[in-house]
DNA sequence: AGGAATTTGTGCGTATGTATC
DNA sequence: AGATACATACGCACAAATTCC
């Protein structure tokens, strides 16, 4: 190894298991082996396994019991592109997904100023139509800097934005913070959407950090009180 | 000790810590002894201590820095009291705070399903207005197992519910849900706190596990969203 | 029902790496 | 450069929860 710094073993463990979990090598619900017999086919110690584990665990993808055994969580959101995803069904959970409804070139004076741009910079502006189970949920508008890219096809972000902020723009989305209140339903509001809570609505506004620690996007949802739910978990 | 089930090592070191430092003992920027002298002192081994001390880290009451040393945090004021508070004024900020309106034992069927007890389970219930730099802003409701104790006065909670809990009941609040969505102000609606939006208002739900992984407290807020919301940061 | 085997949780001790002073 | 202090890693013993016979 010649690396600067490499990574901790537990590190590398915890990153290694991670990928087949996510590569589907361990599923859902299934037992991993024990501590003891997995530390010894990776050549660690037990107690750097645990660490690895323990991590895991935290992160959500994996389950401890004592005399039981480790279980791989049934992850909603395996792929971690969902990572930062907080809407789900008042029912519990749903899948998510997104149709890109339109992408525009636009300035905006409040938005470029929390980007920290000059207030007549060039933006991009996403608008989607968020889904839980194929069901429309929410509104949500993006904005990112406009000199990211010249050229945005709406097939670039069909899949998710996200994949395409890391494969085609060079960055990634390492930290959020959301400011939930209360706002009417804005009047780009598609058919498809429709709260009927009066004109009350829940609104996120949220400011996303990308991996260089700058604010990257700002995003504005809107979501129907009524089916939806923001869902936060502490530890 | 003849007690049924002590507390591991790790957690009764990490309280005493916590106590300590809540109690000024250890001063905000000040630092611990090392490791291996805290741990002598306290006659426990250095992992175990470690175990204790990064519990506090993650709670945000201790810093430790490699090479240097291990900090008490510049807690704003009560230490972690507010941990797991999330409303903050739209303004920004602001320090929080609680006037204890009402406290009654009660049946609910639905909050003693969510507690996992027979719904004709006696429960306590709390209702308090909340404020931020002494301005109301918003109500809060929060069930715990009746049980817990047979009397409790209003003075006993006055100064923080959660001290209330860790110091009286012997449990303390470790991991928090909260689901975001909109309601209607309710009935119980103090002069004080008058949101208005028509009648929509910021609703929050929020289930409580204790330190033994059991949910001991349900809790439900009401905020008004023009003057204060919601703030989530996730890494 | 109950006891043995299994599996994770806790606790101890030590050696070495790495950042800080 | 050397001393100090936290971070990582190893290994072992026993406790507690679960599972299985």
């Amino acid at each position: 190894m010649s690396e600067s710094t490499r990574l901790p073993l537990f590190i590398q463990i915890s990153e290694l298991l991670r990928r087949e979990i996510s590569a589907g090598y361990w599923l859902p619900g299934e037992r991993l082996p024990t501590e003891a017999e997995l530390a010894k086919k990776l050549g660690v110690a037990v107690g750097t396994l645990r660490k690895a584990l323990t991590e895991l665990e935290s992160n959500g993808l994996l389950e401890r019991k004592q005399g039981s055994g480790t279980y791989v969580k049934n992850a909603p959101d395996s792929s971690a592109v969902y990572h930062f995803f907080r809407l789900e069904l008042k029912s519990g959970g749903g899948l998510p997904n997104a149709d890109v409804l339109n992408l525009e070139r636009h300035t905006n004076t409040h938005v470029a100023s929390l980007l920290g741009l000059p207030s007549n910079a060039p933006l991009w502006r996403f608008r989607r139509l968020r889904k839980l189970d194929q069901q429309p949920a929410a509104m949500e508008e993006i904005w990112i800097d406009g000199r990211h890219s010249e050229h945005i096809a709406i097939e670039d972000v069909i899949e998710s934005l996200y994949v395409f902020y890391r494969e085609k723009l060079g960055f990634w989305i390492s930290r959020v913070q959301d400011s939930i209140t209360v706002d009417h339903v804005p009047d780009w509001k598609h058919p498809d959407f429709a709260p009927d809570v009066g004109s009350a609505c829940g609104y996120i506004e949220r400011l996303s950090w990308s991996n260089q620690d700058r604010i990257e996007e700002v995003s504005f949802t809107w979501y129907d009180p009524e089916s939806v739910r923001y869902a936060a978990r502490w530890t």
